[in-house]
DNA sequence: ACTTAAATGCAACTTAGTCGCATTTATATA
DNA sequence: TATATAAATGCGACTAAGTTGCATTTAAGT
């Protein structure tokens, strides 16, 4: 689906931070904070937090908290679990995780937090 | 396990602050930040700060960030995943849900966002 | 009692994220 | 095509979590 196209179908405005924003998206095949994305936007961080923000309420965004205490946004579509390592702080996705399903509640995203297979075979030497 | 034990156990200085933080981690049987804890514990936020970090490393405590921004902390002994609502906020605790293996990776932590049972249900009305 | 490395308190600092407000702009409608 | 208006933006000030350096204190071994 094109960025117009999501952008309509949710009934926003079509403004150059929202198409520029979602571009960006759609390029950065993972999860990204504020801090990664600030150099290659124009608008304000205000206007950056306000719009992925509205993007999440809208489900085209979903978000989760890393240990670098930063936020990370990613694309909904094909949603995926991620894996946080303690050690290393990497965020990794994990495509082939079927998260699990929990009667009566609806799941948007799973993060995994411990030692990813690197730190962890490094600890087990 | 005494207090006094884990303190010990794990060569640590058998400090006041530390005592105080950990039994209260131990009345409250939930993930706190610091928030929820500043008014009950005398030691500067940078004490806990580096007392909860210590912990961390220890593997006595665990941690993960909710959507407000804060860091919440937990007694390690019966480790659970974790539900974050994306609606209410609230954190709960899934003691019945065996978190998934993953090959190669040690999981210490587990935390699902999304609509929590309340929410969900509201929500399909 | 003495020694010493570790723990603490304090204050200054960093930075993610928020908020109010004046201005601008996308879109619907006449 | 001009106009009205609600929504979006930029700017600057602000908040609060968490960190860091440093001087002082303290737990624990000898």
């Amino acid at each position: 689906m094109k960025i117009e196209e999501i952008i309509e179908e949710k009934n926003l405005k079509r403004t150059p931070a929202r198409t520029e924003l979602l571009e960006i998206f759609y390029t950065q095949n993972k999860p990204i904070a504020y801090e990664d994305i600030k150099a290659l936007i124009r608008m304000d961080k205000a206007t950056f937090y306000r719009n992925v923000s509205k993007f999440e309420q809208e489900n085209i965004l979903s978000s989760f908290e890393s240990n670098d205490k930063k936020r990370y946004y990613e694309l909904q579509k094909n949603p995926h679990a991620h894996f946080i390592c303690n050690e290393c702080n990497t965020i990794e996705c994990l495509k082939d995780i079927q998260t699990p399903k929990i009667e009566g509640y609806q799941i948007v995203d799973t993060v995994f937090k411990g030692l990813c297979k690197e730190c962890n075979a490094m600890k087990e030497k």
